[in-house]
DNA sequence: TAAGATTATGGGTAGTTGTGGGTAATTTCC
DNA sequence: GGAAATTACCCACAACTACCCATAATCTTA
């Protein structure tokens, strides 16, 4: 069964190697259309995880950015952030992407890594850091999340 | 008889095999529109049960999800736990679909899987569970089902 | 009711996928 | 400019999954 184009659902526990490499699940790197040469963008994610984005969509990304005024100090500060530790990585004929070592350190990796579909992008997780995160989601107000599941879910 | 398109009801008891599929009703497989591709979205049901939805059918809470910015932190919340435990899954030519390990445990399933039409999806439980939940349903506020005669004619 | 078709369940096999490591090419730095 | 380090590309193997066939039970139809 073949996905939409660049649509990333399920989660996947796979192992980062010693050079600092992930396997990308084979159902996602089927997803992504043929325009994105086999290429996805790691960025910062908003939480303690890394983003990769479809080429295509961090093209999309960059126009968006691009639209912010720089006299702004929190669009400067937003545009720098997310800029600044983006890269473009191309997956090896097994399937893999190379993350940076900055990335590594800030998702906390070590040697699992839980690879997350989130619909338009997909995020790595150190599943350690995933349940403390999860933990905390318990926090957050029960009413507002209802209110967004009556809208979403079917 | 031929069912109304995309349209689930009565209840059929199966078995999971030692791979981790379970049978859809025929009746359920015939009532599935030609552009759902023999496939089905599994997905966790806010119920401890595994949700079945048509593929098209969950095509459009991706498109839902879509419109959610990370930016927000209750929205990237929500994404995940939506699209996370979600799985295409084709049924094979005996008309079965292979369930992910994450939602067999999920639902607690064991040897019998119970399937139940839902209308517009199809829901699958552990009969156990389910004569559990049965139990539960009597404490619901009947006022709350008067609230819902306004809306339902039955 | 009997024959044929359909359905539910079990298991085998070939191809795919995930993971580790090796080597050549490229870049970096003194 | 040359040595060291890094990166990109390649091969190999084990585990898993999708696909196929077989059989028994059930339903349909003449």
């Amino acid at each position: 069964m073949t996905l939409t184009n660049n649509t990333f659902i399920g989660e996947y526990a796979y192992s980062l190697d010693s050079k600092g490499r992930v396997n990308i699940p084979a159902k996602f790197r089927q997803a992504l259309s043929e325009d994105n040469e086999n290429t996805f963008v790691i960025a910062r994610g908003m939480d303690p995880c890394i983003w990769v984005y479809p080429l295509s969509q961090w093209k999309e990304i960059e126009t968006n950015l691009r639209s912010l005024s720089s006299l702004s100090k929190i669009h400067r500060t937003f545009v720098r952030n997310t800029a600044r530790y983006a890269s473009p990585s191309t997956y090896d004929k097994q399937g893999r992407i190379t993350l940076t070592p900055s990335l590594i350190e800030y998702a906390g990796l070590e040697k699992d890594a839980l690879i997350i579909g989130m619909v338009s992008k997909m995020e790595i997780w150190n599943p350690v850091q995933m349940d403390k995160t999860d933990k905390e989601t318990i926090k957050i107000d029960p009413a507002a999340y209802d209110e967004l599941a009556e809208k979403i879910i079917l």
